[in-house]
DNA sequence: TCGTTTCACATACCTCGGGTATGTGAAACG
DNA sequence: CGTTTCACATACCCGAGGTATGTGAAACGA
């Protein structure tokens, strides 16, 4: 079989991501060695070097990763409904069980934010999920089933409920836990309805 | 003047504390090297490992006061009114305002989690501030303002949603933002109330 | 087909910073 | 006043991120 070499690079990097991923999630960030990332993706630290421009580089291009799937379970899971009040649960929902997942929770919720910065952190939070959530909000006032208000802040205050409730799920035992938490989330945005229930 | 050994112990303790968390609030932990911080404060390295067990040792000390001192805003927020449900609300305004100081914003909501570990991070969070926000839930269900509810979710929730909200007030240049940050806030809350507003 | 160029890495090396082991001089103590 | 304690200072180790340079096999042009 000819192995051109966009092939190879592709392949490389990918092993890179994979193996990053996977580190980044067991052990966090700081843990981390680039030089066996590299060593269990079967090259050195000179190929990593190569292909991200440092090891946050690496971490910064498995958060992008992370971000866009969630972002795209999230949004498929709105698209599963017509009713914008329920596209925003369906989503709310869906992002409160993927939180959960150790890759997202460790990588994208804890040490995003310290190794990226806030700021960048929310700018690729905002292309990927948040953006949804804008969206959802933006059409519950167009059909008028919220009141015109400004949505910058309101987005920001759910969008930081469901992270930290996210990262609290992942580690209470209860299996009721999420049925609560999605329950008392509901009766949050519920105030936000014009008309009764 | 006598210095006694107990006092030069706890003055230099201090000089450590007080560089550390200038230096964390301002560059962040992974950029504040632990030499500098000695030198700053008047001593070597070797002083600040006989009186923190490592960098992350200072850090979480750090991390403790700034978290008590927080703690103690809220808590003396909410005093200043009797009404449970304005309790909540100071409390909740305090919280907003103080985290967009460097201090809190850098190193209590971003780079603590990812030092410490979530789980420790919410730990010291419960004993300072997320205790009173519970406190204050449970007396808006004694006082029959809020349905009775599993109040652990909730605070959750809404303990991540002032995190969150407080992380980008300070980013935001408005100074309408704020207000209109409370307003939403206001409006989630009011969600939970049983009878009209 | 063959010389040349490109490039995807490997290898060797540097440096900085966290951590440790040990020394020291002045209080504390009997 | 001799001894002990202890709050540091000094010297050293080493692991890990980053860099500079080498290399061999594809890619390419003639």
């Amino acid at each position: 079989m000819a192995v051109t070499r966009a092939e190879q690079r592709a392949a490389t990097r990918r092993a890179l991501l994979a193996e990053g991923r996977r580190r980044f999630a067991a052990d966090g960030y700081h843990e981390v060695v680039l030089a066996e990332v590299a060593k269990a993706a079967g090259v050195t630290k000179g190929a990593a070097y190569h292909h991200f421009e440092s090891k946050a580089g690496l971490f910064r291009a498995v958060v992008a990763e992370v971000q866009h799937e969630l972002g795209e379970r999230v949004a498929d899971a709105a698209e599963q409904h017509d009713d914008p009040w329920e596209r925003l649960r369906a989503g709310c929902r869906t992002f409160l069980a993927a939180g959960c997942d150790p890759v997202v929770r460790r990588i994208v919720l804890v040490d995003a934010p310290a190794v990226l910065g806030w700021d960048e952190w929310r700018a690729m939070d905002e292309d990927s999920s948040a953006r949804h959530l804008a969206e959802a909000l933006e059409d519950l006032v167009r059909t008028g089933t919220i009141a015109q208000q400004p949505l910058e802040p309101l987005a920001r205050l759910l969008s930081g409920a469901m992270n930290e409730a996210a990262l609290w799920l992942a580690r209470s035992a209860g299996p009721e836990a999420a049925a609560q938490t999605e329950r008392a989330l509901d009766r949050l945005l519920n105030g936000l309805r014009r008309d009764a229930d």
